[in-house]
RNA sequence: GGCCCUGUCGUCUAACGGUCAGGACACUGGUCUUUCAAGCCAGCAGCACGGGUUCGACUCCCGUCAGGGCCGCCA
């Protein structure tokens, strides 16, 4: 029937799965299942340079682990499929086509440097209000337009914004919006590759499955008057916009894995229960009673209401999130707890894991206590030699917290397979780039990511570890280190500790 | 800088013109307990500011300020 709700969750599958990807689908989720309608996965991954279907893999798993379920997408299928933008090429042609007809769209030829150009120009010229693409090829005639086209000559299609006037459009929770025309630009609607862009995929997607509610993150608001542009370009109805606010830093700036853990594989990792997460999730920005917070997913579908969802953006908690977690492990019976533990954390496949690196090292079986304690814990202490040892030799403190830095945010952070080989050679191409010694490098690096000198073989004992924990302890020692008092003008090389 | 969004305890939130502005996390104190947690009790703490509208504003309107988002052939 044409009034059933239909949401969708629509994830990019360029990196770990986020947590503000798992916020976006449990209220998606939710609004579905709460007026007996669909909720749906697609798969934008028409970035082709980023997309991986390693980070596609994770993204399902992430949900399922939360319990989260869709009813169509890539994996189960669905009447409106293909659900991965990449697998419908043709239909995006096609709609592209129809806008150009229409002289809703038009041909551009402009290149990366006229387009650097023109940008660095306007950044120089002040113009604020005239920042973006200037309109440069929407002088060109239709048919030579198409000529060149034909012609083979690159080029992206963008879309004609009106020129004068404003655009209007409801959002759910913040009444009308309104947009003056001449301040959005054209945007690219197909890129020189063939594929398209959000803006285009999205809506053409959006559409074509039906899709009654799109409610998405707040950080798309600057681009509904283009979308809503698009829908009128097409003679189609549009959905019902609802701009959820932004999860934050405590710094109240948009969530990021800097500041914050954002991977669902490090919640999981690190021992939260997927409920309670859940939970904790549904709390940012919605209240199911005035003094009641704890409650089942069944329970938050039943009393869901999207339009009591407050704005303000909310500031993660982690503390609050873990004394949530408390709540529902309490809650546990102990053979319960048993089973979550067996699940993960000490499941025969970790435990295999870290034992084949502890067999050589230890000669009573107690001794693998001690030995793989931190392939266990959540948090490292540093004691006073690891504290040491963490800055490199012949580097500071600081030199040592770069260089850190960087090769987790600029390198390992990319690492989508996170294997031996492959950190290893992400680690020793970053010396090289750098000027490192790689024993230099290896130490402080081994020292935070296990908080200890002595070890297994470091990039083993990373991968066992996880990428979300070695991500969590590094930006730990970046921290730790950039703590350290400055060395006193000569020395150079560290172990220098905080003031007593 | 331009455009847009937002603004209740430090944090998550309740309130939908009339309440001593409620609950939760954190924090503090007490209680229970061999200890530590958990639990229980108590306490601390907020309507950003200024104008209106109204008999009456946290609630409506305007302005200021503050925070955030976007300004990519990324999503």
């Amino acid at each position: 029937m044409a009034d059933t709700v239909r949401t969708r969750i629509a994830p990019s599958p360029t990196g770990d799965p986020h947590v503000g990807t798992a916020y976006v689908a449990l209220f998606n989720y939710a609004w579905a299942r709460k007026n007996g309608g669909q909720f749906i996965l697609r798969i934008e991954d028409t970035d082709r340079e980023r997309s991986s279907p390693a980070s596609e893999s994770m993204i399902f798993e992430a949900l399922h682990w939360l319990g989260v379920s869709w009813d169509e997408g890539p994996d189960v299928g669905g009447p409106f499929g293909p659900y991965r933008q990449s697998e419908r090429f043709e239909i995006y042609r096609k709609h592209a086509e129809r806008l150009l007809a229409a002289g809703a769209a038009y041909p551009c030829f402009c290149t990366k440097e006229r387009l650097e150009a023109l940008r660095e120009a306007q950044r120089k010229a002040k113009v604020a209000h005239a920042l973006g693409y200037d309109g440069h090829c929407r002088a060109i005639a239709q048919g030579d337009g198409r000529r060149r086209r034909e012609a083979g000559e690159p080029h992206v299609i963008r879309l004609a914004m009106p020129r004068e006037g404003e655009t209007v459009v409801a959002d759910l929770l913040r009444g009308e919006l309104r947009f003056d025309n001449t301040l959005v630009d054209d945007q690219v609607l197909i890129k020189s590759d063939g594929y398209p862009t959000y803006h285009l995929a999205n809506v053409v997607d959006d559409h074509l499955m039906g899709i009654t509610h799109v409610i998405r993150a707040e950080e798309w608001i600057s681009s509904l008057p283009k979308h809503a542009q698009l829908y009128r370009a097409f003679g189609w109805g549009s959905p019902v916009f609802c701009h959820l606010p932004l999860l934050r830093n405590t710094d109240k700036s948009k969530i990021s894995k800097r500041k914050n853990p954002v991977s669902l594989n490090y919640y999981r990792r690190a021992g939260y229960l997927p409920e309670a997460l859940l939970n904790f999730l549904a709390l940012q920005g919605w209240a199911i009673a005035e003094d009641r917070e704890e409650f089942t997913l069944e329970e938050f579908i039943a009393s869901f209401e999207l339009s009591k969802v407050t704005l303000g953006g909310p500031v993660f908690d982690l503390g609050k999130l873990t004394w949530m977690n408390g709540k529902y492990i309490r809650r546990l019976t102990v053979p319960q707890l048993l089973e979550r533990l067996r699940g993960d954390l000490v499941s025969d496949e970790y435990l295999l894991k870290v034992l084949t690196l502890a067999h050589e090292r230890i000669e009573k079986l107690e001794d693998f206590v001690e030995y793989a304690r931190f392939f266990f814990v959540g948090e490292l202490e540093y004691d006073a030699e690891a504290r040491a040892k963490l800055v490199a030799k012949r580097r500071t403190a600081a030199q040592t917290a770069q260089a850190l830095d960087r090769l987790l945010e600029e390198n390992l952070d990319q690492l989508l397979e996170w294997e031996p080989a492959r950190i290893e050679e992400t680690m020793r191409s970053f010396c090289d780039a750098n000027g490192w010694k790689t024993s230099d490098l290896f130490m402080p690096v081994r020292v935070a990511v296990t908080g200890k000198a002595a070890t297994p073989p470091l990039f083993e004992t990373m991968e066992v570890l996880g990428k979300e924990i070695c991500r969590r302890r590094l930006r730990r020692a970046v921290e730790t280190l950039r703590g350290m008092k400055a060395p006193g003008g000569t020395g150079t090389h560290g172990g220098e500790d905080e003031t007593p």
